[in-house]
DNA sequence: GTAGGTGCAAAGAGTTTGCATACGC
DNA sequence: GCGTATGCAAACTCTTTGCACCTAC
């Protein structure tokens, strides 16, 4: 999976360093979002000399580059981070455990042309996020 | 107009304050998000003594109550407020001049009930945010 | 009169930046 | 070796809170 990260940052015209490298395995390994913060602690367990500075400036700019994408939910006032993928996706988000799951597919891409056109606006991308409770929680939250 | 928002302070057993009622009307009057800044300085002209911590704290009060709605929309890091509103809507939102076009109806209920039942997820709400640019700005951006 | 609302000022949380040093190419 | 990446520390922005005074009911 590094190699395939090696490649992306390459393409980018990036340097291949070892915190980058670490920030996005960091994301790779986990199905949520993930807060600056929490990329941070994760990093630090691996490379104890890096600095929050570096983590963020990792993030923007693999935002920036689009390998990283910017995330803001209603689960955290914090901006959060995933890897960007290539399908389009939507989230089912959890309120109590904050588990993300991607749906493939959507549903509104003949809805949106309508109404764009409805309103003469010419739409460049869109969020639909679902909230609720997985099962688990809705099982726990029960008892 | 401010009658409309007494009455409802009043079934919340909210005080009718100078002040809360100015935040309403702020909000009524505009048809696009306002930040926590953008209302503290409209009601500043208004009501020259008033301080940010009482914006905050009626927006606060206000979101709790559900009379007004807390936004979280990728035009701004900061949070953003509309009044809430009891017909679901969904928005179109102009990354140019951040218009803000409420639109009526929703393409996703019966999508919504199919995805969260093959992922055996209790939905409780959705967000759906369409970005792009209105007319007006769609044309400018091209002279 | 009393409970709740407000103003002021300061603290917290999250984010961003400047600069000297270190490292990838 | 050159130019970019990093570490450290401090600044900045936005949000939140404590406390004394004031106002709606």
């Amino acid at each position: 999976m590094s190699q395939y990260f090696e490649k992306r940052l390459t393409e980018a015209g990036l340097k291949k360093t070892k915190h980058r490298l670490l920030v996005l395995n960091i994301l790779n390994a986990t199905k949520t979002f993930l807060s600056m913060d929490d990329i941070f602690n994760q990093a630090i367990k691996v490379e104890p000399t890096i600095s929050f500075s570096t983590v963020y400036r990792i993030l923007e700019m693999l935002s920036s580059h689009h390998i990283v994408k910017e995330v803001n939910v209603d689960i955290s006032k914090q901006t959060l981070y995933e890897l960007a993928h290539d399908d389009h996706t939507h989230h089912l988000i959890c309120l109590r455990c904050h588990k993300v799951i991607h749906v493939e597919g959507c549903p509104i891409h003949d809805y949106q042309d309508a109404v764009a056109s409805k309103h003469n606006f010419t739409m460049t991308n869109h969020n639909l996020d679902f909230y609720g409770y997985c099962k688990q929680c809705e099982t726990q939250q029960n008892k």
